[in-house]
Parts: structure tokens; sequence; C-alpha cells
DNA sequence: TACAAAGACTCAGAAAATTTGAG
DNA sequence: TCTCAAATTTTCTGAGTCTTTGT
């Protein structure tokens, strides 16, 4: 925690160290009264001791512990629902520490106390055993709500919110609400054309709130946005999505690098995360962003008529179950499916095919804004596969030039072993290219790959039923673009789908 | 009935843990 | 086949969205 760098912030510190004296004995809090002066070297210290033990660990000692862990989740890590047994995803409740929080967090360093028993609530069903509270303790409530899908819960004390176990995300539960949401989108689909002619009708709307909540659902389609619901000042980061925008966020340019009509973005959005976009917009969205900023101050809301209720209740009355999220999932899955179409031919072979997949899955994450900090390796890493490649094409050359001396050799005294040797020679040459190009393609994908994350939009925002339909056209196993927990959370998508499944 | 707060769930990147593969 | 670093997977828990509840 020492080295980590929000160590020395001051939000950080203060509350750290208010709230570390709130657990202090009246004597401590009478020598203790400067951070300043608070030296945690040696703890620091004794815990990287700790860390480094359990590294030097002989090979039975780290089996050991293997199996030990292995019976914890065995033992705890299972519930049985509707008779079927299923994985837990989180069954070990969060531990004390400080909080961190994403960004500037108001609340960061304050301390997240240990959950005692107490304020733990127990679901489960009436017939079942609840689970017993340790020696000398008692739970907070056991009750039998089966409209609900979580097994227990209990209040975090920094934000006052409510923490929850639940399934994991490959049971049947969690499969059958996925479904349902790709389900959703699908249906956006066949309706979106209209839903499009109606917010760009409404941008000629007499009505202030019907121009903006045009405005706001063409962000949210054409750049896939987040809702941005109102939050509490003080309390949180401060970000925004597409409601919550503010003026400041906005820069109207009437020609931009040889474009009219840009817009260009520049705030936080979840996570703390940079948007930063300068995108061509349609004159008529132009003139009313313009219009909505005049005479306001930075600090003001660009619509300041509109919410996401106001948003999604619209929504909700144009198609059922249609809310700001379900656009980008839709414009996600559609994204996905037309790049793979332009991408990938059948004719490549399967490393060709896999670096036009993780393009496709790339276009996705780009749409969504889903960075990644760059790997701190990362200039190292790609030097080395570069110093590879160059390798490999030293040794490519020398194969080829020993394939043509053996062919030589086998003009001059035609004889079954010289034959053999060319076969040999040639097979080398032909192993050395492919690992060549192997490795080039993985240096594209790499560099390409360098400030994105492909894992959310891959998790959560892609149909599976494309991607496994995909494969059975390309020929692709399907475990070389799911691993073994995405192919367990897809079982649904990978049981189900046809070749010819479209989204 | 409106609207704010509480509740429940999905989505998010960092960090830790584990596996892989090159030499 | 052993070792070590890099790559990949898993874990963790905070941060959103949207729904439900309560006043």
């Amino acid at each position: 925690m020492l080295d980590h760098e929000y160590t020395t912030k001051k939000v950080f510190r203060e509350n750290f160290f208010k709230d570390w004296r709130k657990e202090m004995t009246r004597q401590e809090r009478l020598v203790i009264t400067d951070l300043e002066k608070c030296d945690f070297r040696e703890l620091h210290a004794f815990h990287k001791d700790k860390v480094e033990a359990r590294k030097a660990l002989s090979k039975e000692e780290k089996q050991d512990q293997k199996d030990a862990n292995q019976k914890i989740v065995d033992k705890y890590g299972y519930c049985l629902l509707d008779s079927h047994r299923e994985r837990i995803g989180n069954f070990k409740l969060e531990p004390p520490g400080l909080f961190r929080g994403r960004g500037e967090h108001p609340k960061q360093g304050m301390l997240k106390k240990r959950i005692q028993p107490e304020d733990v609530i127990i679901n489960c069903s009436k017939e079942a055993t609840p689970p017993a509270p340790p020696a000398g303790h008692h739970w907070k409530e056991v009750r039998h709500d089966n409209t609900v899908t979580w097994l227990a819960s209990w209040t975090e004390n920094v934000q006052g919110s409510i923490k929850y176990i639940m399934l994991n995300a490959n049971s049947k539960l969690k499969g059958e609400k996925d479904w349902e949401k790709y389900e959703v989108a699908r249906k956006l689909k066949s309706c979106v054309d209209s839903i499009r002619d109606g917010y760009l009708r409404d941008l000629k709307s007499k009505q202030m709130v019907a121009r903006q909540r045009a405005v706001a659902l063409y962000f949210i389609d054409k750049l896939a946005l987040r809702a941005g619901n109102e939050k509490e000042e003080g309390e949180t980061a401060d970000t925004v999505g597409c409601c919550s925008l503010r003026v400041e966020h906005i820069t109207l340019h009437d020609e931009l690098d040889g474009s009219e009509c840009v817009v260009e973005f520049d705030f936080l959005g979840k996570d703390s995360i940079r948007y930063y976009n300068k995108v061509p917009v349609i004159k008529k969205v132009f003139k009313n962003i313009k219009l909505f900023m005049e005479s306001k101050d930075p600090g003001d809301e660009l619509f300041d008529r509109l919410n996401t209720a106001l948003l999604n209740k619209h929504l909700s009355s144009l198609m059922p179950d249609l809310t700001a999220k379900v656009f980008r999932t839709y414009n996600a899955s559609i994204t996905l499916q037309q790049q793979l179409r332009q991408l990938t031919n059948k004719s490549d072979n399967v490393a060709e095919k896999l670096l036009s997949y993780n393009r496709a899955n790339r276009a996705v994450a780009i749409l969504c804004n889903h960075q990644r900090a760059p790997p701190k390796t990362f200039e190292q890493s790609m030097a080395n596969l570069h110093s590879k490649i160059v390798a490999r094409k030293e040794q490519l050359a020398l194969a080829k030039t020993e394939l043509k001396l053996a062919k030589k050799e086998m003009k001059t005294k035609d004889g079954p072993d010289s034959k053999l040797m060319v076969d040999r020679k040639a097979a080398a040459v032909k192993r050395c290219e492919d690992q060549l190009l192997k490795m080039e393609l993985q240096a594209t994908d790499r560099e390409e790959n360098k400030q994105i994350a492909l894992g959310t939009s891959k998790l959560n925002y892609l149909d599976p039923r494309i991607s496994v339909a995909w494969c059975k056209n390309m020929d692709v196993p399907i475990e070389k673009i799911y691993n073994k927990t995405q192919r367990e959370k897809f079982a649904w998508a990978i049981d189900m789908t046809e070749a010819d499944f479209e989204f």
C-alpha cells in the first residue's frame, strides 16, 4: 500500500488519519497527532516479507496451500438453487481495509470496517437450514425472499451501500438473464430505424424537453454513451454520462479538420475513465447544442430539462423493456457482427482469422470506450517480440539456403536419402514461415491493443451467439476465442447456436 | 402522485494468482 | 526438463443503471 501513489494524496491521508484516530485509545490519541510523523515502513516491510515467504514456498507446500483453498471453495463456494448445485460468484465477504475508490474520490482513505455476523442478512428458502453464525454471534436477520437472487447481504460503512453475495456468471439464473438482455437488444434491432426517425424528428420539436431528449438519444445511439444518472455531489468522484453532461465537457467547432459541425467531448465517465472524442454531427444536432449552451456557465448542465428517468420513460413507450443501456448492447453486438463479416475471409488461416476477430472486438471496445492502463512492461515485451521476429527471419533465410543446397545435391546424386533431405528442409522452411507470420500478427494485435481493454465488451456487451456462429462458419475452435470461464458463462449460447445465427 | 432514497442487479479496470512457453 | 519472465486468467470490489419502495 505504501508504494502506491494514492497514499501521497491529501484527501486520502486526511480521511485515513481521521478514521484511524477514531479507532485509537485515549492514550494513543494523545500521542499520535500528526500523520506526517508516522513511519509505516516496518509494517510495510512485514507484509512484503510475508508475500515473499509465500512465493518462496516449496512445490509441495504450494500444492498443500492450493488443496486447502480448494477445500474452502468446495465447502463454502456453492449453493443449492432449485435443487441445482450452483457456484457462488463472491462467497468470501470483503475484508477490512482502506477505501480507495476510483479517480478523485472524496472518501478515499476512509476505513472500511470488518463485517460482523450481526451486520449480515441471510436469504434462503424457508425449508433450508440457514448456515450457523460463528459461535457467540447471531445474524442480523434470516429472511426468505424468493423474489431476489442474493444469498446474503450487508451494508458497507463507507458509502452506506448494500453489498451482496450472488451467484457465479455460469449459473443458470445469470445465464437466463444474460440471454434476456441480448433478446431485448435484438428486439431493438427490428425497431431502431423508426426510433431513429423519431428522435431526428424531435430535433425540431417546439418543446425543449423533446429536443434535449432527441440530442441525448442521438449521442447515446451514435456514441454509445451511458445514460448518466445524477449523483450526489461530494459523495463520489465527479464523473458524468450523457444526461449529466455539463457545458464544460463540450466544445463546438463549426469547422475542424475538414469536417463541419464537430462536437469535441472531453469528460470523465464511469470509473473516471476519460472520454475524449471529436465527432462530426448533423446540422440540426449542432444547432440544438448551441441553443442548449446559450447563456449558461461551464458548470451548468447541458440538458437542463432532461434526466435519465424521463429519457427511459420515453424509451419504454417506444418499445417494451427499452432503456438507454440497451443501445449500448445493441450497437456493440451489431458492430461486432458487421466487422466480422467485413474483416474475415474463409480462406485465411486461423491466426489471421483471430487477428480479424480481435480487431472486430477492438472496434467495439473503442466504441464503448473500454480503456486500460498500458501494461507496465509493454515497451519491453514489444521490443522482445520484435527481436524474436528478426531472429526468426534470419533463421528462415538460413533454412531457405539449406533447402536450395539440398535441391542442388538431389540433382547431382539422385537417391532416396537426398530426396528425404529436401523434404525435411522444405518442412523446416514452412514451419519457419508459419511461426514468423504468427509472430507478426501477434505483434500487430498487441500494438493495436496497447490501451484497449477487450474483456469488458466480450463479457458484457457482445451477444455470444455471434461469436459462436462465426467460429462455426470459419472453422475456428471455440477455445481460441473463449477461455474456460468464458465458455462456462456462455454455455447457453454454445449449446444453442447454429452457424446461420443472425443477431 | 411525484420524487427521492433504497435496493438489486450489471458492468468495470486493477491487481493478484496461475499458467505458459522460451531458452 | 528446469527456470524465469511474460502472458493469461481469476479475483476483487467499486461504479454504474434501472427498479422498487416509501413518504
